[in-house]
DNA sequence: TCACTCTCGCAACCTTTGGTTGCACATCAC
DNA sequence: GTGATGTGCAACCAAAGGTTGCGAGAGTGA
């Protein structure tokens, strides 16, 4: 249970810089490893990479234009992506949830033991 | 915005086994290096490794138990991260919903003016 | 007490991944 | 055609995840 999510999904998401190329993406609707590598600490090539590694996730695709490249998120595929990051934050947060009320039970059952 | 988050947190969240380990740990209610191994594909040294990083996150705390060292979760450290991730998804949701409505309206736009 | 067993931590080593530089090739603009 | 710009590929480096091997405490039992 919980794991019912794609690793390479979370992978591709668990790392900072590419999060902040998707915000990118999202913001600007587009763009290539080049304009990309402008607003991040990092090289037009190790932007490539990351780009590859969304690519095989399936979270953006390329659109050839000229001798230019440009990426945009894929809409459909991201929305599944955020909803399954959500069912895997609801799934935690319910179970933190019944630890609590079992952690509560187990206290009311000691104060009656104390009691008798 | 959006990435407000620690990214310790996702990189530590990131990983397919940590995930597992953070399941085993709420579901048992805790354990050491050895017993969550032999539920993991991976060998007693790497899962120290992992509750090592969960440990530099917060996430979970070591408590010395004569020849042992169990590990839990640390509840209310994971009920934040739990929400840090929720709200990253909720932002990136937000985001989903106006660029919809953005192209909802250039098509309107579109379509007036074919209509002049 | 002494031997045995279990659990742990440390060190060495390998592989993958994120990052860099350097270079060759295609494309646009003049 | 020539120069500037954008891309991809290859080689190389460092950090992270994983393994094996080993030595050191902490329990257990004769």
């Amino acid at each position: 249970m919980s794991v019912t999510v794609d690793d390479e999904l979370w992978s591709a998401v668990g790392d900072p810089i590419r999060r902040r190329m998707l915000d990118l993406l999202l913001t600007d609707g587009g763009g290539t490893a080049t304009t990309l590598s402008e607003r991040l600490p990092v090289t037009r090539q190790a932007v490539a990479k990351h780009l590859g590694v969304l690519d095989r996730a399936g979270l953006v695709h390329a659109t050839p234009s000229g001798r230019e490249r440009i990426y945009a998120v894929d809409e459909a595929q991201f929305a599944r992506a955020v909803a399954q990051l959500a069912s895997v934050g609801a799934a935690w947060d319910a179970r933190l949830r019944r630890i609590k009320r079992i952690a509560e039970a187990i206290q009311l059952t000691r104060d009656n033991r104390t009691d008798t």
